[in-house]
DNA sequence: CAATAACCTGCAATCGGTTGCACAAATAAT
DNA sequence: ATTATTTGTGCAACCGATTGCAGGTTATTG
């Protein structure tokens, strides 16, 4: 269990008086400088392994001037309570956190500025790491404008908005607000309604999808359909069941996450209606979750494994100068029973 | 003086010429150095206020041999699939991600080693690091030991196991699974069935509060209703389904997990059974979900955001080599429609 | 007015790496 | 054998801070 590690080193110049080099030898020889011999290259790295040396990171940094790490916005809406605990957030982090752990770059976690003092928030953040991942664009887009303009390297997980001055990862909202709202449409349902609030770019796109959709199958648009429903659980399963001791001549529903999906079964169930029987209703994430309600929640998937890798990759591309093209990674219908009655 | 000159300040050395002083005395009077008189420091600490000056946090860090940065590592146990995704362990990183952002320290996210090799991946985390927050200890608790032991700052969330040689802060495991036990005990059932696994030391404390309160009212244990059922919700509902249909003696369940939890209502409910009129069932952790499936789920509260803030200050305090003791934080109950018929 | 104490401030070393440039040794060309 | 190349290493400056120690002012005292 105990291996015998000899001596314990420390700094690189430990490493170098062991080696019988010099400090800029050895630094040489641990990254494959071809002006170093191989023979010289190999066995300090030898030394290196069997010592169990590794670089310390901030020295080098400071010298290289960089940090070597990577942080992450959520830009949440404060107000509409959307909040960390939304899980397509979280598994968002995952993702994030597992491409930047894979190429050998920190995370850290920053809050959004919850006022509108972005601008010192961001300053400070960009001393402290490389670049930048914001998650959401909510309506801060003049801000990551400005800050993109500025030449900080930033990704934005997002929408493509016109007039935007910086790279986003999205998935494809427009086509899956459609694919989701055909599957109800092609199964029988007519009178869709739609729950949530459309003002972010993302959300306004699914909610496009959803017209979209409509008009394809020739119907027309009914704006009496459209709820704006708060992000947060609690509210909106409250604002739901509001909402329908007024009114329930629709017998679908498509709402704009998965967690709202769910708050909207349980107020529909309390309210005495069947899902799917009386009213189909689909999410949008496909969280971890949303297949073990009862019913289990047809919604829309997006390629967070996917997101996560791309916008790391793209922000390396950044920080060294390189433009990167914006990408649209597909979004997946996922069937299940919320949408269908067997 | 009061003439604002948006001069880009960048390093100490340019503030030390801008004031006139030396970077030494720079330095000191942004310290507070009592050494430094009160005027030289107002005018330095004026003027890098006004030209927005900031230390360079890794050159302080190089020069002081410390990083400013905490590691999260999570204990999961890959094999029985409980991962990120647990909700819980996601609330308990923006806890922890909070108080560490408070304490102006960074924060590292980790990946538990999935096999033994713990031992050069800690020295890999330690490097990077001043100290690391593990969350759970699951069945490493001799290499918490032995970290511990060479004298390396770590705090663990989890369970006050015998000869443990490192700070842990918890909760009252033993307690919360006595008290949901007396909760359902107390309101008609006595049937009641245990499902998880109870191999760490703080499933293993819940599994005794159960015991516990059964033995208070009088009951004897039946091995029987013990079920190791896996954490995933994939395998957690299969495992369950495959189980009811060879018995279903029992009026009630007390699970490990919301998440399992969840996933057991599901399974009673595909096989026809009612929540809580046949079976009540009762979760653990009150993530935020829990409130809202249908029935809402009656769970054991921890205060996870009382815990990142143990955790970061119990850390910090290790730093300093101070010692610190262990902390339980209160379990609490909370009971909604799944234990109870209306 | 000179001597001593009390205060401020700056010099320079240090943390642990990276890299431009100079130089010595080995090899190739004349 | 001498000069021109190539090749391998080392010297020393630098990144941006902190801090022990010395030195220069000013205030206090005899």
């Amino acid at each position: 269990m105990a291996q015998d590690t000899p001596v314990m080193i420390s700094s690189l110049q430990d490493l170098a008086d062991l080696a019988g080099v010099s400090r800029a030898t050895a630094s040489r020889a641990l990254s494959d400088n071809p002006r170093i011999s191989q023979k010289t290259r190999d066995r300090v790295q030898a030394l290196a392994q069997t010592h169990g040396y590794v670089v310390n990171r901030r020295a080098r940094d400071l010298r290289l001037q960089r940090t070597s790490i990577i942080s992450v916005v959520f830009m949440l809406d404060m107000r509409s309570k959307q909040h960390m605990s939304d899980l397509f957030f979280m598994e968002m982090l995952g993702a994030i956190a597992d491409a930047s752990s894979d190429r050998d770059y920190d995370l850290l976690l920053t809050h959004a500025p919850e006022s509108g003092d972005m601008d010192t928030a961001v300053n400070n953040i960009l001393q402290r790491s490389d670049g930048v991942i914001f998650v959401g664009q909510e309506k801060r887009h003049q801000q990551l404008n400005a800050i993109a303009e500025r030449g900080h390297p930033i990704m934005v997980w997002g929408q493509r908005v016109p007039g935007k001055r910086y790279p986003v990862v999205g998935s494809d909202n427009f086509e899956g607000g459609r694919a989701v709202t055909l599957e109800l449409l092609d199964h029988g349902r007519s009178r869709i309604a739609f729950f949530g609030g459309i003002d972010n770019p993302e959300l306004a796109a699914r909610f496009s999808g959803y017209q979209a959709a409509l008009e394809e199958r020739g119907l027309a648009f009914d704006p009496q359909l459209h709820f704006d429903v708060p992000f947060g659980m609690d509210e909106a399963e409250a604002a739901i069941a509001r909402l329908l001791e007024q009114r329930s001549d629709f017998d679908a529903v498509v709402c704009l996450s998965d967690v709202m999906a769910m708050a909207t079964i349980g107020a529909l169930q309390g309210f005495g209606l069947r899902v799917p029987e009386d009213v189909a209703v689909t999410g949008y994430d496909n969280i971890s979750l949303s297949a073990f309600g009862r019913p289990a929640l047809t919604t829309v998937s997006q390629s967070i494994g996917m997101a996560g890798e791309a916008l790391v990759d793209g922000l390396l591309a950044r920080m060294r100068g390189e433009s990167v093209p914006d990408i649209t990674l597909p979004a997946q219908l996922v069937v299940r029973d919320s949408s269908r009655a067997r």
